[in-house]
DNA sequence: GATGAATGAGCTTTCATTCAT
DNA sequence: GATGAATGAAAGCTCATTCAT
């Protein structure tokens, strides 16, 4: 796709550095083209509408993240040292790629809610990896039987969410990779089984 | 305020309203004018911009919400505790009002940067006291010395934040409450002290 | 209507005036609003849309045409002077309104055919009015019993017609009025219940 | 033009479906192009411009109309039966071709007034047919002399192209073929000598 | 204080036409 | 002759804000 149809990649990354650079509702169509390079016209030979430029944006790029992560997760065989990996990886593919780490966790959450929805659905193959890694983990029996997949889930992207969001509001002054450590510390201690002792004691 | 421009709260509340039921970017002016009772031009009366509704919309809900909370954790003597309570008290809150609860998780964040970094601001109230509970969990010896504030905290609200997220992307359908003591827990462990067996193995 | 929303008829009249002068396709919105007077917008606050505005400007000017028509045509008792009558009027009023002319014979038809329909709608009143004549005359025994009404109708309207738009075509440069008292006699010879002898002879 | 130049009347054909299947204002090149079987470029080799298909369209068929019309003309000996085979052969030409009456009674009349100037210039020749019925008629006696020519053929014509368009309006659900006898009749009565002792009476 | 009619800037998308292959 | 990807100009409508009453 990257090969024989250039113009597609082409307008997709002009319109990660527009958003990022003019802010959501400064993205008009024309300023992407001219970033891409091409006609405004030349836009609608590849894509449908604005909002489907918006999306593919996500899709394609979620995508290459997706896949990333989970290339970088196999070469892992406990579920503690995944969650470790991704959340690394996680921070890194954002620290490299300041516009896109804008235009995530920024600027297209500025969307409309049907485009929002979309890119929610795209979101749901980054929170099955979770599941993965935390349903492995209770299997192995490094988790504890009585944590819930879903609220873990949701701690988890919460937290790594969160913590994004604001080193991209912060300028990104600092470094984003020197905290993944430490959050995948805090994260970890409630999956564990070795805490059971404190669950009987509940 | 309340009680000498009782117009204010008017719009304030007609603004919520209207915002939950129609989304962020169907809320006009003329709407929320009519929702409220009052003719468009009277909203600039107590108002210098759209914008300006917003913002107070926010500030003046996160401020009864940050004083119903303060007022909550100051019941309880320690921090496990006094977090419990937060998660509880938030969860509870949000629950009780859905309009509000639709408006601050989904249609401000369809704001643009400014008017988002202006409610960040106000949000900041919030962070304050997760502050200050994390803070006194680790002097009175509940939380471990090594724990990062900042870090527990993105943690904590990120988690929530995501979980209130997702309920109301669910339309609310499960009840919140219920989640509210496990997502503690979940929490809490990987702040406290008695994990430091741990702490020395890193 | 044309008292209290002065600007109702402004905008109409601008209408007329900006399409005959610039052609159907040339009739933009912004230049009907600056042949009235008023901004863009305003012209939402009194037409749904550019549709609207056509619609309307046929509808009114057609209201008028109609009424003039009907008064016109009650001093005539027999359905032959009514018809001499109607003729002479609907020259007499087009050639006093030569914008009007265009926009109704010429521009008004380049419209699409949704548009189209609803002027035919509208033309009803008039066909209504020449349906009545006919068979007032046919009742009154003027015309013979076997006239049928919708083709007498047809011939009618379809000679008016296409005369009017033959002298707008050829920039209205011959007196319309002075043609009335000929098509009428055409007109009315096959209707007379006087021709019988030849009706019968067929 | 045809044998040697088969895309060109390929195209011609295929405009004629395609603004009767889809409207005149969604007529693109693109669709004829695509209906045609040849490529949009290819288009541009056989007409100047998208007007000079339609203008094309329009010469093409009224040509073989005209055509045919004046063969079948020939057969007849007096003007009343010229007028009466013309009317019948009018209706059943335009009844066979259902596409070919939607575009020319209602889509092509949407378009520019310069195109629909250019258009009158070609109908000329069909309107010379008409005037040439009526100086014969006029010539032979048939039809008096007070006849005036442009007046008789205005009716003539707008007549059957008003029930024409009526009928094609009307989805052509009933038979046109059967309402050119009465037509004629209609039309006849005034352009006799026989009524002179009513000219007299006037 | 309250009203609401009027303002006018701003942007996505279509489609006839071209031209390198 | 044939192709079809690329071009780029052009316009209807919304809505926050103002200000005369």
């Amino acid at each position: 796709m990257n090969e024989k149809r250039p113009k597609y990649m082409q307008i997709i990354d002009a319109a990660v550095i527009v958003i990022a650079e003019n802010g959501y509702h400064q993205a008009q169509v024309s300023k992407i083209a001219k970033q891409a390079g091409v006609a405004d016209g030349t836009i609608y030979l590849y894509f449908k509408s604005k909002e489907d430029i918006l999306i593919s944006v996500f899709r394609e790029k979620m995508g290459q993240f997706i896949e990333r992560m989970e290339k970088e997760i196999q070469s892992e065989h406990t579920a503690e040292k995944k969650l470790s990996r991704l959340i690394k990886q996680h921070f890194s593919l954002l620290s490299e790629n300041q516009h896109l780490a804008i235009v995530t966790q920024l600027e297209l959450r500025q969307s409309n809610l049907a485009l929002r929805q979309k890119i929610n659905e795209i979101l749901k193959g980054y929170l099955f990896i979770l599941d993965d890694i935390i349903q492995a983990g209770k299997e192995s029996g490094e988790f504890k039987q009585s944590l819930d997949v879903r609220l873990a889930r949701q701690m988890i992207f919460g937290t790594i969410d969160e913590t994004v969001t604001t080193w991209v509001m912060n300028d990104q002054k600092y470094s984003l990779d020197g905290l993944a450590e430490d959050i995948h510390q805090l994260l970890i201690y409630g999956f564990h089984a070795a805490n059971n002792q404190e669950e009987i004691l509940q």
